[in-house]
DNA sequence: CTTAGTGCACTATGCGCATAGTACACTAAG
DNA sequence: CTTAGTGTACTATGCGCATAGTGCACTAAG
């Protein structure tokens, strides 16, 4: 994978994580890889890697157990919640930035509908 | 004006007159704030503000005369296409975000449609 | 007990952003 | 010419990100 460099790394491999969590390829209570092999697997220093996992257990995604691992969390309401944040949030973002561009709600729709790939 | 700390200052503030130009707020030959004017409004540093129609004149969406200030530029075939080019990387940028959340573009434009304030 | 895997804490370096401050060069207007 | 407004070019500082490296404490498995 490659990184944008204009935004923090932890903040990129975070999102990815968060979004394994919400579609269920990781699920409730599953462990995750540990700092060391995260870092190498995303070619990222160890100590970037342990604040991914800090930012996930602040925002209860994950749950730490010293000596034992990172995993993540059984409370499966959070974890649909989430998803629905997201998907808000995502939902949001793009009306705000699309109408600034003085396009409305209807078009956008139509945009999505048939943009090409 | 309150910025994201995750995203440097010039590139937002980039994007603020970006749209403005756009969306014809700044028409083509406009003259533009001066920087220490810039840094003034937006309370940010002039060097920052320097950086901002530095970026700006890469992008070829300002001139800079020395001396006389920076100006919109008078490419409004530029203009159009860097609108044309910003609303298609919001459409891309959702598809991609909603899509990795499972949803479908079908669902999306629906959520678009209905989604409250 | 020993070992491997883990989270956690610490020091140190390099880089870019953002700040503050100063100085210089150019242009238009008086 | 003088002045005000402008872009431009420096130096310097503080901060957070990201890196590298080391060590320690905890846990489970052998």
């Amino acid at each position: 994978m490659q990184f944008d460099p204009m935004r923090p790394i932890w903040l990129q491999v975070m999102g990815e994580i968060e979004t394994d969590i919400v579609t269920g390829v990781r699920g409730p209570g599953e462990k995750l890889p540990g700092g060391r092999e995260l870092a190498v697997s995303y070619g990222i220093n160890p100590n970037t890697a342990a604040r991914v996992y800090q930012e996930l257990e602040k925002a209860g995604l994950c749950e730490t157990r010293r000596g034992m691992g990172t995993f993540v969390t059984g409370n499966a309401e959070r974890i649909a919640a989430l998803r629905e944040e997201l998907a808000r949030k995502a939902v949001n973002d793009f009306l705000k930035k699309v109408g600034s561009l003085g396009v409305s709600r209807e078009d956008a729709a139509r945009m999505i509908l048939e943009e090409e790939e």
